[in-house]
DNA sequence: CGGGCTATCTATAACTT
DNA sequence: TAAGTTATAGATAGCCC
């Protein structure tokens, strides 16, 4: 077959994108040019080792999505990933998701659950000034003298509310422990 | 100019890669296929409609590659957003991000600033079973009896500690003020 | 097993409506 | 102005070493 040759590439795009016969369109071009490797399907990867190098490409290019978003639109990412054999990967690195994680977790409309304690309650504990933890769900608490959500796991949760029912009638020299206390703590209250 | 056209698409593939003089090669064609729409410079973006689209956009993406991430490798995955002008985005959507932020706190390697109480503090809290906190950098806490970080707001901390400072020695009606709690937890402890 | 390659798939900036 | 389109930039699966 001898037919006459557009001479630039501009003049081969239009010839081909007018759907010349012999190459049946441009599109048919493309699709050769993009014809797939291999797409992979929305599930666990089964092989293990296949799973852990998915991951870690997967998690690089996260990364750098979440530190695009966030230097582009100025705002605030935070990303937290535990590899398929338990290992941690956060962002950003310094620290300051738990800044970030603070933010969502003070937002009213985001504590899940409601309220689970009423006047009372807080009557009650206020002037005791104990933190007294309440759970909710299987990891988010709440916290008295503070409205605002704390996090401890259950068993946590249940051995400090023990420790707390069992031992506060021994409290008797909590002036000398608070001093104690006071000498460690990294502020210099006026106690 | 007049040449033997190739007769399929593979053909003309080998043809244009050949470097054929006319098109100064193939890579030349390619070129001009994929010439840059634009590029985006990694800075914040100025215009704020512009941020805006942008982060809706990225953000969507940012989402579903979360997923992918945590489906493919069958690993967890928290995100939290928060767009230019404040509101919330996080995923996964249903409160798991409190579990996996959990499991993030919970790491001994991730407690960052380092230990700021010693033996003494532990063993004088602990058997006082209140939960003291102390403050690291602007938002993280470490608290006792458990050897985990809390988040509390600096100005919380302050008030908590004062509270506790000021009124311990008031608590005078422990049992008392421990039932009338226990009458509103969520759960049936042994008190 | 981490780093590089590349064919291919996916996300998205600019545009359109 | 939000949703759809297209051209292009960017991410990555499979492979090699």
């Amino acid at each position: 077959m001898v037919i006459s040759l557009p001479s630039s590439p501009i003049d081969l795009l239009h010839f081909l994108s007018r759907g010349n016969k012999s190459f049946s369109s441009f599109s048919c071009l493309f699709c050769f040019l993009f014809m797939g490797r291999k797409k992979l399907t929305m599930r666990r990867i089964e092989n293990a080792t296949s799973r852990q190098v998915t991951f870690s490409k997967r998690k690089d290019g996260l990364i750098k999505k979440a530190n695009e978003l966030a230097v582009l639109c100025d705002t605030d990412v935070a990303l937290i990933m535990f590899s398929p054999t338990g290992r941690l990967t956060s962002f950003p690195f310094n620290g300051r998701v738990e800044d970030i994680f603070l933010r969502f977790v003070d937002r009213p409309d985001e504590l899940k659950g409601g309220p689970i304690w009423n006047e009372e309650v807080i009557e009650v504990c206020l002037p005791l000034s104990v933190s007294v933890f309440f759970f909710c769900h299987h990891a988010c608490l709440w916290s008295l003298p503070v409205s605002r959500t704390c996090l401890l796991p259950y068993n946590t949760f249940i051995l400090s509310f023990q420790y707390l029912s069992q031992r506060l009638k021994q409290l008797k020299c909590e002036g000398e422990m608070l001093e104690k206390i006071a000498k460690f703590a990294p502020l210099s209250l006026s106690l």
